[in-house]
DNA sequence: TCCCAGGATCCAT
DNA sequence: ATGGATCATGGG
C-alpha cells in the first residue's frame, strides 16, 4: 500500500468530492473511498495534510488524477482577488477543491446520465451500471465494481439501461456506446485537439449538448477554459453577477471571457458554494 | 399534486 | 436563428 501525503490547505477530500465533478465515491472510515475506471483509493484529511492511500502500482495514476502537479494556491488567490464578492467567499470556502483529471469515456457516460437529473439519482444510476457491466475488484480486502470498459458495456441494451433508471437517457447512452464500439473511437487521441474542436466533436454525440460537453471538457479533458452552466450556475449568474442573458450559451461565453483559463476552477467554487447554501450536500 | 434536478432534442415560427 | 413543449424518474 502506498501513501501520498500533501498539504491539506489546498486539498480537502470532502470538498473535492462533493463539489459535483465526480459521482463515484463513498464515505469510509475517516474519509472516502474514491473510484475511477477500475481503480480505487482511500483519501482523508488529518491535521494539516491530505492523505491518499492506494495500491503501489496506482501511485502515478492517482497523482495525476488528483492534479497534484498544479499549484492551487495561485488559483485560489486569483479567485479571491477577482473583484467579485461572491468569488471571494466561494473561493474561500472551496479552496480545498481540486479539479480531478478523470477518464473521458467515464465522463461522457456519466454526464449524459446527469442531464435534467439530480445528483443522488445520477450516482445510483452509475453504480447500477458498474455492478452490472464492470469487473468485480478488491481494494483493501473489500469488493467494488469497476467502471465498465467500452467492450464490456457494448453488450448493454436500451432495456438494460432503462432498468437502471436512466429513463429517456437510455437511448442516448445506447447510441453513443454502439457507435463508439463500431467505429473504435480513441478518446485519448482527442487530447490533441483544441478546446473548441473538441467541443464540436463531443456535441455531435446524440444527447450531448452545451452543458454536458462543457463538463466532459473540464473533468475529462482538463480544459479549464470551459464553464458548464446548469440551473445552479444560472442562479449565481442572475443573483450575484447581475446577469440578464437567458441563453446559457451566452452565459458560458460571458464567464469564459471574464475568467479565461481560470473559468473551470472558478465555476466549481461557484457551483459548490451556491448549491451548498440550499442543500444538505452530504446526501 | 406540483416542482425540481449539473438539459437536450424536436418542432413550430 | 429562436422559443417552447416534451422527454423518465424519484425526492421534497
Amino acid at each position: 500500500m502506498k501513501r501520498i501525503i500533501v498539504n491539506g490547505k489546498y486539498f480537502s477530500a470532502k470538498d473535492t468530492l462533493y463539489c459535483g465533478q465526480i459521482f463515484r465515491f463513498t464515505p469510509f472510515n475517516k474519509g472516502f473511498k474514491v473510484f475511477s475506471l477500475d481503480k480505487c483509493c482511500y483519501i482523508y484529511n488529518e491535521a494539516d495534510v491530505a492523505i491518499i492511500e492506494c495500491n503501489d502500482e496506482d501511485e502515478e495514476f492517482f497523482y495525476k488524477f488528483f492534479d497534484l502537479n498544479t499549484d492551487y494556491e495561485n488559483i485560489v488567490n486569483r479567485a479571491q482577488n477577482s473583484g467579485f464578492k461572491i468569488l471571494k467567499i466561494a473561493g474561500q470556502q472551496g479552496k480545498g477543491i481540486r479539479i480531478l483529471k478523470q477518464d473521458a469515456f467515464e465522463m461522457i457516460l456519466s454526464f449524459i446520465i446527469s442531464q435534467n437529473n439530480n445528483i443522488p439519482r445520477i450516482k445510483s444510476c452509475i453504480e447500477k451500471i458498474c455492478s452490472k457491466f464492470g469487473k468485480l475488484k478488491i481494494f483493501n480486502n473489500e469488493k467494488y465494481f469497476a467502471f465498465p470498459t467500452l467492450l464490456e458495456i457494448s453488450s448493454g441494451t436500451v432495456e438494460d439501461f432503462k432498468e437502471m433508471g436512466l429513463g429517456y437517457r437510455a437511448e442516448y447512452l445506447y447510441k453513443f456506446i454502439k457507435n463508439a464500439y463500431q467505429t473504435k473511437v480513441e478518446l485519448n487521441q482527442w487530447d490533441k485537439l483544441s478546446t473548441m474542436q473538441l467541443k464540436t466533436l463531443l456535441m455531435q454525440i446524440h444527447g450531448v449538448g452545451e452543458k454536458v460537453a462543457d463538463c466532459v471538457l473540464l473533468f475529462g479533458f482538463n480544459r479549464t477554459d470551459s464553464f458548464p452552466v446548469d440551473t445552479w450556475i444560472e442562479k449565481v449568474y442572475r443573483e450575484n453577477f447581475n446577469g440578464i442573458e437567458r441563453d446559457r450559451k451566452k452565459i458560458t461565453q460571458y464567464f469564459i471571457n471574464l475568467f479565461k483559463k481560470d473559468a473551470g476552477y472558478f465555476q466549481q467554487y461557484l457551483f459548490y458554494y451556491k448549491r451548498s447554501l440550499e442543500k444538505n450536500i452530504e446526501t
